[in-house]
DNA sequence: GATGAATGAGTGTTCATTCAT
DNA sequence: AATGAATGAACACTCATTCAT
């Protein structure tokens, strides 16, 4: 019965996926004891080492996914709208902050909580921070593109470096990241994100 | 060895702190065991714990150093020039990074690197939450009250919110953090801070 | 290892109790290290850890073993023999010594070498302290009934304060196993019962 | 100048023991640090040092001087009286207390506070130990040589072993040092020995 | 002679991981 | 497949002692 097998072997992956990601977000990568992670999930030690061979693939695992997102999201944005042009750089600002309000796996609070302890883990290891690097260097690209276009266009300054754009856009997502984690509800993401749109396009609407 | 002087004292505790911060940079502040710093310090444990009383305490000075720098500069950076005016926002923003340079204690990347961990214990400790709030509020603030001063001189678009302005412009140099930390030496913190000001001025120089 | 069953629990309990009784009548609490007793039990530290919170822990387990022992046994002898007439205060100090040579848990011996250590704790600590006053004060109590009753039935000089009775018999107790302690087996117990008997019971038989 | 150094030596090696009674007496010997001891001598840790080589050492000095107090009190009370008799065990447990209260070093209640940690320590230091056993023994021997001349004089009943008697004398100066130190001022010190003095001498007075 | 900063072995405790059942 | 008792290396921290000044 592989076919059960399967499925339910990929059910207890998001069972534990999910408990881990819920203390990481809570307490971070260190303060989370494989103990909290157990009881989290309901399962035995056993149970979540036959599932991941180590705590530190586990975090792997949850920042692997986390990036994943970003990446994914990131090529779609700078594809063609349907009626053939690209958004404008603000624009694809907001519908990024948008997809990230409904994620497969937890919520964007623990995302965003995540997020620099996850920036903190790539710092020590090579491996992480080549993926780390790959994503926002995909972000980067992708604001570079549609900031390349919006010039054409006319609908940005021809002086302004449209790959430092890039990495401007992409700070104002890290920015609002770092924020809600440190405001946490007293965050106005919605403000936030009119004024980035304002100032990503410059006049234009 | 009597009659130790304060400027010993003051020595060692800058010889601790100094090593601390480059392991904290290195490693983080979990990975980071007592026995780097000693190690890092070229002291014993002894010695270490006779200037301060725990790792909490040695964790907790090199955040309140960092923390109190950008508190500082936020402060000097509204204050009007010698003839007269208020900076720019973007010009603030830049003479911020600036200033950030020649740091007393460590160097700019270590800084850069200890960030998203601090950001990261900050979630779990509501005294350094606090201290968070505080730190970033008073930036927004700064830059806040720029951008004001900047629409009442016609050289920002009125429509901006400034306070949210204030956010984007402190989102700046959060991205900048995070990407000297993912980076490294790949990232041209200059052309960035270009952009930057580009992108804050509007077509102001 | 699923399964285990309570009994193994308190076997495990009963195991550790067991090296640490014996580690601390050899060497005092202090000079005890958790090693010591790991190494007495065979387990490792985590093994003792996860049945015992702290060394304190262990140490409070071993002293309300001790303690608890006093106090019940100080109520046995002053409840009424079968023959419906109270022991004499000589006679339930035999039968005191005589219980205390049948202890579940370490030896007269480990309990005598543990007792000065007990005494000094409680100097310290006042929940000891309160636990080491009622123990004292009910067998004192204990024996100052017996005494009332000896002097009733003219078994005993009714000028004598049956309460510092109660003391001195108590002390009696306090000297056998400070004497043990001392002299170890150069100590011939039944023989100092023997004269205690003949002290307390004056002339009774 | 080999006079006045002398005389310095000696002060010195007062004010150090002093203090170290002084906080042996309040925490236990383990739980005292050197520091505590400086602090409490106002003396540099190397101050200390110049006078006794290592902890133990002072440890061993304050045993010392406590335990010879008890060999020469012992010695002192199995002497003739001015009139040509020995003293009843009675009244020379009491004139033992009364002269226990006027002690050079320290006081009564630090001195009860110690016994307990005294034996503790005896029990692995067989140099202590041995200096235990001479004391206590000398102190049993006195007695039973005051009950063999009572015995003589027909004031004790000749069935009792003299020897054993010398015990439990002994063990009623040590249950006052312990219920001393339980009960600190809530002991009527007066009493016990009134109650003693009835019991050792039997309707004598 | 006296100081006190410094040493470093040793402490109690935690926790990622394993493996007999 | 699943359990959870057990392991043991590693951790933060203490404190008796030394020695350069």
């Amino acid at each position: 019965m592989p076919k059960v097998t399967d499925e339910h072997v990929a059910a207890r992956r998001r069972q534990i996926l999910s408990a881990a990601l819920a203390c990481f977000a809570r307490d971070g990568f260190h303060r989370t004891s494989m103990q909290d992670i157990f009881q989290e999930a309901g399962l035995s030690p056993g149970a979540v080492y036959s599932y991941f061979k180590s705590k530190d693939d586990l975090v792997r695992a949850i920042i692997a996914e986390t990036m994943g997102f970003l990446t994914q999201t990131a090529t779609v944005f700078t594809e063609a709208l349907p009626d053939g042009r690209l958004r404008r750089p603000g624009e694809a600002f907001a519908d990024l902050i948008e997809q990230n309000r409904n994620v497969e796996l937890g919520t964007v609070e623990q995302r965003a909580r995540i997020f620099p302890h996850l920036i903190g883990e790539q710092q020590r290891d090579p491996e992480l921070n080549a993926a780390a690097r790959a994503g926002l260097s995909r972000l980067r690209e992708g604001f570079a593109t549609l900031a390349r276009a919006a010039q054409e266009r006319g609908d940005l300054a021809a002086t302004i470096d449209a790959d430092q754009f890039g990495r401007l856009a992409t700070s104002l997502l890290q920015g609002a990241l770092i924020q809600i984690s440190v405001y946490g509800d007293d965050m106005d993401l919605d403000a936030y994100v009119r004024t980035a749109v304002a100032l990503l396009d410059q006049g234009q609407q």
